[in-house]
DNA sequence: GTACGTGCAAAGAATTTGCAGCCAG
DNA sequence: CTGGCTGCAAATTCTTTGCACGTAC
C-alpha cells in the first residue's frame, strides 16, 4: 500500500529543491542531514539524525543538526510530529473526540463524530501491535492565526 | 455534538474515584489539580495547571503538580497529548499516511490508507480554522511492548 | 502512629543562542 | 569575496529527583 513516489531517491531530490529553491546554501552538513531524514523510516528524534549522520561527517555538531531540522519544518520539508514544540500537555477529556491543532500557537480543540470514533482501519495496523485508542488529528491553522498571517 | 457525560461534575468523580481506587491518599493538592485538569477545556500542560491551583493553594510547587499529572497518566485517568514522554521527532514522509502509535515505548509505524486519506469531517471543524493535513493517530502498545507486559 | 506526599532546591535533559572563524555561491 | 553557516560553549527551559518535614488515613 506503500506509494511509489515515496522512495530514497525521490525524498532526497525533494528536499534538495526544497533548499534550492529557499535560496539557502547547501553545505555538505545540510545534505547529509536530508539524506538521513530521507532514509529514515522511525520518525527519528534530532540525535538520532545526529549520530546517523555523524558517521559519515563526524565533525558535525548537533546543534546544526538541530538548525537544520528546523529549517527544513520552517520550509515546509519535513513534519514535526506532537503538537507544536510545546511542553508536555495534557487531556482530562475522556470521552471519545478528535483533536483540531493549530501548527503555529499551538492551540487544540476538541470535536466529536459518532462516525469518526467507529472508523474501521486497515488489516495491516493490527500486526504492529495492540489498538487502544483511535484519534483523528486535523492540523491547519486556527482562525486567529490565519488572520494574523494575512496582516 | 458534545456528550452530555462529558461534565465537570462527571470529570471530577471519575478522578476522585480513580485515586481513591489506586488507594492513593486523597491530598488538598490533588483534589484541586484533578478540579484544574477537570475544569481544563484548553489541553493545558503543567505551567498552566500550576497557574490555575495556585490561585486556590497558594503554596502549591510546580513539582507537586508534575508528580500528580504524572500519576493521573499512569493511572489511565487523563491522557498526555503527542507521541511519548519523549523528545521532539521527525516525519520525513510526505506521502500522505498514517500513524500507529506506542504509548509505551514510543515507536511509530506508518500505514497507508486511500480510504482514511479522505475522511469527511463534521462541519464544525471549519468554524476553527483552515484545514490542511488530516491524519488518523491509532494508540495502543506494539507487538514488542505487548509481550514484555505478559512477562 | 506511619507511610505516603509535599515543598524546596538542585540536578538532569533537551533545545536554543552568541560569537568567531569558515566556505558555498 | 562575503554573508550565511558551522562548531563550540554557555544559556535557557522543561522536567525529574533527593531529602527532611508534614499530614491523610
Amino acid at each position: 500500500m506503500k506509494s511509489t513516489a515515496d522512495t530514497l531517491p525521490h525524498r532526497l531530490r525533494q528536499l534538495h529543491d526544497g533548499l534550492k529553491r529557499a535560496g539557502v546554501k547547501l553545505t555538505h552538513q545540510r545534505l547529509e542531514v536530508c539524506r538521513e531524514i530521507a532514509m529514515a523510516t522511525s520518525h527519528p528524534n534530532a540525535e538520532m539524525v545526529f549520530n546517523g549522520v555523524r558517521e559519515r561527517v563526524p565533525t558535525i555538531s548537533l546543534d546544526t543538526v538541530y538548525r537544520t531540522l528546523s529549517l527544513l519544518v520552517e520550509l515546509g520539508l519535513i513534519d514535526k510530529l506532537g503538537v507544536a514544540q510545546e511542553t508536555m500537555r495534557f487531556d482530562g477529556n475522556m470521552v471519545p473526540h478528535h483533536h483540531f491543532v493549530c501548527t503555529q500557537c499551538g492551540a487544540i480543540h476538541d470535536f466529536y463524530s459518532e462516525w469518526l470514533d467507529h472508523l474501521s482501519l486497515p488489516d495491516d495496523v493490527r500486526v504492529f501491535g495492540r489498538v487502544q485508542k483511535v484519534q483523528v488529528e486535523v492540523r491547519g491553522s486556527c482562525q486567529r492565526c490565519t488572520q494574523d498571517d494575512q496582516s
